[in-house]
DNA sequence: GCCCACTATCGAAACGATGCGATTCGCATC
DNA sequence: GATGCGAATCGCATCGTTTCGATAGTGGGC
């Protein structure tokens, strides 16, 4: 038997058709062994499970299943950037919990890709060769549209976390307006004029400076992002002449940066409203470096709700859903993959308020 | 045109075939026209793209590729427990950092799986039916053996983050036993005696109360998951005498009451040696609670390196490479992917003195 | 102008399972 | 012992690609 050895796999995998040869039957009736449907004697099941087992065949191939049934069982979860990253994001990581948690009661498996819109051909590719019977777009931008057609094309159902309203994404969002709109009444109400925005960085990866400090509604149109550009809508729409100032990254200290040179003006604000509670925590170490009192000297507040560990303090912020996002996602999920159509959705946030914001300073 | 709409899919989508039809060449051409092998003009695969962009092709089906290539692209990453879960744990979630950096080098997809031994059947189904190229199971114990011999069967990789030694799993392990060693030594240089050891839960999910003071050694070959077990080896070798209670869950508070336990005794330990960092802050509190200051009147160690925010102390514990085991563990299914035979390695933790250690109290 | 060596294209056979329709079997009934 | 009927089993087409071997076409060398 001298055999010249395959220079790759070599696999040679024992098929359904070689159980059924050794038990003596079809491969249609091996088959119904392994499924729930159609009949098959109990004697002719065992048989042929036996036979299995002795040439050590494990189940129908998945993929050849897949390919007749037309599903894989795999939901795709899309993040931006990469997936390291995502694992060190506490909103990202809070409402995959609550994706998670809904898509392991389906039963199906859930299949982490990232992308980001620089490489995007490769990531796009890679999407594009997976067997996804639906997608999840978490905390989506608009990087991930450039992968919409393909997904259309194929019939798959989509359902974004955030982002924009596209056709045939079906949406679950939070009430971002009026939750930012909340936040800056309340800071009004406690009698602030001069207001700041430490806004997120439009940046996807990169860290560098922060940006100049503009007027709070300059070139709105021009910010991709629709979740940026909504908060600061609702700050315009209450303090029309408050300033803001774009972090040069996502860490902390970006926004200790970026709050620094709001606080370093001949007339700085008295409060700065922080587009999420990462920056909000920046802004607060900015404070206590220059001896400013919070809230005595200045109001700081937050948005998120993702829990950061706060040395003792509350912050003022409005608190997502976060888990409940990622798990009314991963109903929706459900829902299309039974063949519904569920609408999107508009979770609302709850204003907290810690002791972070207080009266402005008198003059 | 009346036909009878089936009551399923209806999902009729585009073949290979059909753009072919449009382009006037056969489907094993236009085939070619997506593979980077085999030879085709630039102008009838330029003809056959623009076909597909007409009737809306988005490309081969990811699953009838698979099936004849008998590839998928997909590493499955098995976590114990929920999905969930694993998002929440420190230690799991840096793992997978690392683990995620090198998969993404290596252009494959990432599908986590969960599971648990209780309702094995259930996962071990779902994992059955995955089209997966490859498994990794993230810090393993034995609750995963039960998926071992369908994985062997149907001849995927397997690589191991920690766990016990079985055949045809590459293990990435750490240097627990000497990492626990250096630790009792350490303690015992500075003097103490009477060590008292908070152990992890051996349960997987409950939560409940912590087990009996026992000694060290006690029944160690019961003890199922081979990490707890050489961790309390390594301690029993440099301390005969010391005694352990298990803590009853995972959380902090499960540490605070075991270690209460023993601190409550009549002659209680001078040092505690926890089995991780959550169960070393713990320990911390019930310390505090007690009026016993650390370390003057006990020496609290922990072990992982999690990176727990500590309120200003540095735990004494020992490292673990957590982001290295995850790239290692990556680097190895790229090594098995690609055909190769790469031999587990165990990676050496480091030694970190912090201020919760200290001699003893005199007595 | 003929033949050869390529190259681009094609046809058909897999890949491994499933499911439909047809066939056979077992068994009770007349 | 022939007949009828449901249940168990079988054969074959099929899912959408890829790939191998065969065929047609192209151009160059003489």
């Amino acid at each position: 038997m001298v055999k010249v050895m395959r220079s790759s796999p070599a696999r040679t995998s024992v098929t359904l058709a070689d159980v059924a040869a050794l038990a003596k039957v079809s491969t249609s009736t091996a088959s119904l062994a392994y499924r729930r449907t159609g009949s098959i004697t109990e004697r002719t099941r065992a048989r042929i499970l036996a036979a299995a087992a002795e040439i050590g065949y494990a189940g129908p191939n998945p993929t050849a299943r897949s390919l007749k049934s037309g599903r894989s069982g795999i939901v795709g979860i899309i993040v931006a950037g990469t997936v390291r990253r995502a694992f060190q994001n506490p909103v990202a990581m809070a409402t995959m919990s609550g994706l998670s948690e809904a898509l392991d009661e389906l039963d199906v498996g859930q299949l982490l890709l990232s992308h980001r819109s620089e490489s995007g051909d490769r990531s796009a590719r890679l999407l594009d060769g997976m067997p996804v019977d639906a997608v999840v777009f978490l905390t989506r931008g608009e990087e991930f549209d450039g992968l919409l057609p393909s997904m259309r094309a194929r019939h798959i159902p989509m359902v974004g976390v955030e982002g924009p309203h596209e056709e045939g994404v079906t949406l679950v969002d939070i009430d971002d307006a009026s939750g930012m709109a909340v936040l800056a009444r309340h800071v009004r109400d406690l009698g602030h004029t001069r207001i700041g925005v430490v806004m997120r960085s439009t940046r996807i990866d990169a860290n560098g400076p922060p940006g100049p400090i503009e007027p709070i509604d300059a070139n709105l149109e021009t910010i991709s992002n629709r979740t940026i550009r909504e908060r600061l809508r609702a700050v315009a729409s209450v303090f029309p002449d408050a300033v803001r100032v774009e972090a040069g990254g996502r860490e902390l200290d970006s926004g200790e940066i970026a709050a620094g040179r709001l606080l370093d003006q001949a007339s700085p604000p008295t409060a700065i409203l922080a587009q999420n509670d990462m920056l909000a925590v920046g802004t607060l170490r900015a404070a206590a470096v220059r001896g400013l009192e919070v809230p005595r000297d200045l109001t700081v507040t937050g948005f998120d709700g993702a829990h950061i560990p706060l040395l003792g303090r509350r912050l003022t912020t409005v608190e997502q859903p976060l888990h409940e996002r990622g798990l009314q996602a991963g109903r929706m999920v459900g829902e299309l993959l039974a063949g519904g159509a569920p609408s999107g959705i508009v979770l609302p946030v709850v204003f907290r308020e810690g002791d972070t914001s207080g009266p402005p300073p008198r003059a």
